[in-house]
DNA sequence: TACTCGTTGTTCAAATTCGAACTCAACTGT
DNA sequence: ACAGTTGAGTTCGAATTTGAACAACGAGTA
């Protein structure tokens, strides 16, 4: 490689807000659900992942890289869901090693009590702000960035690569 | 508030596309710099916006803004990077109160030594996946985004808050 | 059947993050 | 000078995350 061409500044404006809007998104993100529902953002994450899943329950692994997180950092997650009653774990006939995650009504009931407010303030912070042209531009643009990612990099297994629906 | 309105297929889209890409850049940026300089995401983060104040030393409430961490958080990093050298504390004379972050000689040349290949992949993974379009769009969007969370909210410590520059 | 791989989910210790409480000073108005 | 308030940075315990190691299986092959 050349020398190093450092960001112009569009480009550190571009980089800069991706990740400032990033923080403080999740920010208020987590201290709204964690005001309104008692959930981190994560839980949230899981909770609705496994809502929108066939029977409402997905294996560990594939739950982990839907929320892009490590294995070990779902098991201590669902761990936690489980105590507090949202999620409960099942067994798999024809593997035995094989763990659903599934979703409980009552975890069904806190998401369903918790997804208006988080849709809101979603549209609120992010969507409402960017005007259609920017929304489709960061679709497209974003999309095709995270997918680039997933495609190449099948070595690492910090967090079980694999596209999200 | 009325009905939630949910998001349509291209705002789900939108934000799925955001935050995968956050998070898989992240783990990207993670290992990288792990590797190459042995610093986390975020310690070439402190060290990188030392190296842009004047005289490489911001005080620590600047500082932790500046990269959107909690003070607490700040002050674990700091001395991580105290430890090694890369960063030294520096009281005021004019305020007691105050202390300085300052870059070392050896911290400086450790980023600069991160620098190229962090600011490469940032390219490779970022930059050069979007079109002028998309770049400008996202700048401007997240820009508007990230201004408008700032600007309201002056009551939420976690992260203190600050308009990066 | 026995053997070798690759997977699955968990465990464990260490590293990090979180947030509230705390300590001192600086500032304000008196 | 004097209380009351605010601000800066640290401390501390609890919660979470990380990554490597592990145990227990499937699956493919000889």
């Amino acid at each position: 490689m050349g020398l190093p061409r450092w960001l112009n500044e569009e480009e550190k404006r571009a980089w800069n807000a991706f990740r400032s809007t990033h923080a403080l998104l999740n920010q208020r993100m987590d201290q709204q659900l964690k005001r309104d529902a008692g959930l981190s953002h994560l839980q949230y994450e899981i909770l609705a992942r496994l809502s929108g899943a066939p029977d409402r329950e997905l294996r560990m692994t594939e739950l982990a890289s839907a929320v892009q997180n490590s294995k070990s950092g779902l098991t201590y997650q669902i761990g936690q869901l489980e105590q507090a009653g949202l999620v409960r774990r099942r067994n798999c006939q024809s593997d035995v090693r094989a763990v659903y995650a599934c979703l409980t009504d009552e975890g069904m009931a806190v998401l369903e009590r918790a997804a208006p407010g988080h849709v809101a303030l979603v549209r609120e912070l992010f969507i409402d702000v960017l005007t259609p042209d920017q929304l489709r531009a960061l679709a497209d643009g974003l999309g095709e960035a995270s997918r680039r990612m997933l495609d190449s990099d099948f070595t690492a297994d910090p967090r079980t690569a694999n596209p999200d629906t």
